[in-house]
DNA sequence: GCCGTTTTCGGCCCGACTGTTTTCAGTCG
């Protein structure tokens, strides 16, 4: 049973309480405790094991009393009695729009009502609208909403939701009477997917604004229109993929502004502890204004805001309530990795294996993109679907690097490979090929279904190898799709920590592993990370600020990416690591880099 | 169901919008 299994077990078990007309705090402390789990790294078996399981902040008695049955048994007979009592159709129709927990019991109580075919074929039949609480408007909307499931509100990658975002907060500035307009909600915190787009705009006449958003060209729904919020589905065309979303915008005065941003920016989770804060003070904080008795007034900014509550402005990304408001109160917010603090990538793909252009063209974009080096990583032997490179090609690729870079000037081409972690732990490449390269990605891209403790097993046994240098793409989750393969992270992260490896950050949008609480576990662990764009294209090496935010959101400084480094400073660390392994192993190198003119 | 150096009982963050209501419950974020 993995973490994500028993935070899914504790999420079911929420929704099934509020299904059964249960007290909703108790049914709270159930969805809390499944964030709590599914956000927590670490060892949970261990954590478990060893009966510390209570002094988890929201796990009590009977919460610690389940998920100790659940991670040693693997089962919940209190789990499976609630199954048993709520119909599995009742869980489905909480996701038409509108439809809660509430008016589902009573669709059930009051015209045995399970399933969304049912409650369709009510709705067309009139039934619903006849019921006390609900009405003719209700039932259209439920009919509607069965409609568009499955079309709106499912997440959406930062790299799909950005530009839609974007286009309709750019029309929304350019609306008469709108002062100012931001992004806020998940976007602005730069989560790998988002639901839906906030906009908070200020405006001393908030109707026109209204009305306007509702009637923009991307609209296809307007879900809701009052005086000050609306909500629309919009739809753009990014790339060859048609984003369709939901988008609210909040209109509040100039003065607002501020608290309303803080507000709307959340997370939730962040808001709620913020307000603990000022109750604690006597006053109360909502999306308008901290108030209450002497209340600090003339806040004009998100860190006025912060610093009334004795607190220090946090980046939007660090604000998902894990561990965030001690730091600020601590005055250690740290300095956030920028974009512009990376100096080269090391995980790339050139048309010797399954990129789309040469290694010439791909060093030239990383030029001038402004880097200093750029790092080949092109795919092992055993990876044929991918043209991965054999020995002699490999030493072909050696002498091409080495003669353009005796010809290209303001860029330096590093040897590498994203060398094959084959399925029991060894590497694509026999150690003399591998004491050539400058550094070694190690990755996996077969066998990703074994258990979870051989793949586990597997790759720390790579990781320990003495020529690997990082560990590329650690889950092999592709977001929205497919989950990552099963893996004791944890333990990844602690084989890392003890052999010295660095852990790439995939800045494939449709990648980005590592997760950012793993990230800011590695951070913990003292694991150099490295952000990898692992380019295909030129177009490619761009992806690097997807990998930036993942960081940022894992408290990353400049300091804790190796390629944040200089070229100088990077050549000295790979040729120390290998010159160890040498010394160790007695293995001459068949290739070397020149040192740097 | 959780939590507590004012509390072991009685709280638990807060407000807009909607539809159905004549003042509010439910949903949503």
């Amino acid at each position: 049973m993995t973490q994500n299994d028993v935070a899914a077990a504790l999420e079911e078990i929420g929704t099934l309480l509020a299904l059964s007309g249960e007290n909703d705090f108790r049914t709270r402390a159930y969805t809390n405790a499944a964030r709590t789990i599914s956000q927590f790294t670490g060892d949970l078996n261990a954590v478990v094991r060893g009966g510390k399981l209570g002094e988890i902040r929201g796990i009590g008695v009977a919460l610690r009393d389940k998920i100790t049955i659940l991670v040693t048994t693997g089962r919940l007979p209190y789990l499976e009695q609630l199954r048993a009592s709520v119909p599995p159709g009742l869980i489905a129709m909480l996701r038409v729009p509108g439809l809660g927990p509430k008016k589902i019991i009573q669709l059930q109580k009051d015209l045995q009502i399970d399933s969304l075919e049912k409650l369709e074929a009510a709705c067309l039949a009139g039934q619903v609208a006849e019921l006390k609480g609900f009405g003719a408007k209700s039932q259209e909307r439920i009919l509607e909403g069965i409609r568009f499931l499955g079309t709106v509100g499912n997440r959406v990658r930062i790299d799909e939701a950005l530009p839609l975002g974007e286009a309709l907060l750019a029309r929304v500035r350019a609306f008469p009477g709108v002062i100012r307009a931001e992004l806020c909600g998940s976007l602005r915190r730069r989560r790998e997917t988002v639901k839906d787009i906030d906009i908070v705009a200020s405006s001393a006449d908030p109707g026109p604004v209204m009305d306007a958003f509702v009637k923009l060209p991307q609209v296809i729904q307007v879900t809701g229109h009052g005086t000050t919020k609306s909500s629309i589905v919009a739809a753009l065309m990014v790339g060859l993929e048609r984003v369709v979303m939901s988008a609210d915008l909040r209109v509040v005065t100039e003065e607002q502004f501020p608290v309303a941003m803080l507000h709307f920016t959340g997370s939730k989770e962040h808001n709620v502890r913020l307000r603990q804060r000022a109750n604690e003070r006597g006053w109360s904080l909502n999306e308008y204004a901290l108030s209450g008795d002497n209340a600090p007034g003339n806040l004009r900014t998100e860190a006025d805001i912060y610093g009334a509550l004795d607190l220090e402005w946090v980046p939007p990304e660090m604000r998902e309530d894990t561990g965030e408001i001690d730091v600020m109160a601590a005055r250690a917010v740290p300095k956030l990795l920028e974009p512009g603090d990376i100096r080269g990538v090391f995980h790339n793909h050139t048309t010797a294996s399954d990129g789309t252009a040469t290694l010439k063209e791909m060093a030239r974009a990383a030029q001038a993109l402004g880097y200093e080096y750029f790092g080949v990583g092109d795919h092992s032997q055993s990876l044929t679907v991918a043209n991965g490179l054999n020995a002699k090609r490999v030493r072909q690729q050696w002498a091409e690097i080495d003669e353009w870079n005796s010809r290209l000037t303001g860029i330096r081409i590093l040897k590498g490979t994203e060398c094959d972690i084959l399925q029991d732990g060894s590497l694509d490449y026999p150690d003399q090929l591998l004491a050539g390269f400058d550094y070694v990605v190690a990755s996996v891209h077969s066998h990703f279904t074994l258990s979870e403790e051989e793949q586990t097993t597997r790759i720390c046994k790579a990781l320990a190898h003495p020529a690997v240098t990082m560990l590329g793409h650690a889950t092999g989750r592709l977001l929205l799709r497919r989950e990552g393969y099963k893996l004791n992270l944890e333990r990844v992260l602690q084989t890392a920590a003890e052999h010295g490896k660095m852990i790439e950050i995939n800045a494939q949008p449709s990648r980005l592993d590592l997760d950012w609480l793993h990230v800011k576990r590695a951070k913990e662990l003292g694991i150099p990370l490295v952000i990898n764009p692992d380019a295909h294209s030129p177009e490619d090496l761009a992806l690097v600020p997807f990998g930036v935010m993942v960081a940022r959101r894992g408290w990353l400084t400049q300091a804790d990416l190796f390629n944040t480094r200089s070229l100088t400073e990077v050549l000295a660390e790979l040729e120390k690591r290998k010159a160890a392994w040498m010394a160790q192993s007695g293995i001459e190198t068949e290739a070397q880099t020149p040192p740097v003119s």
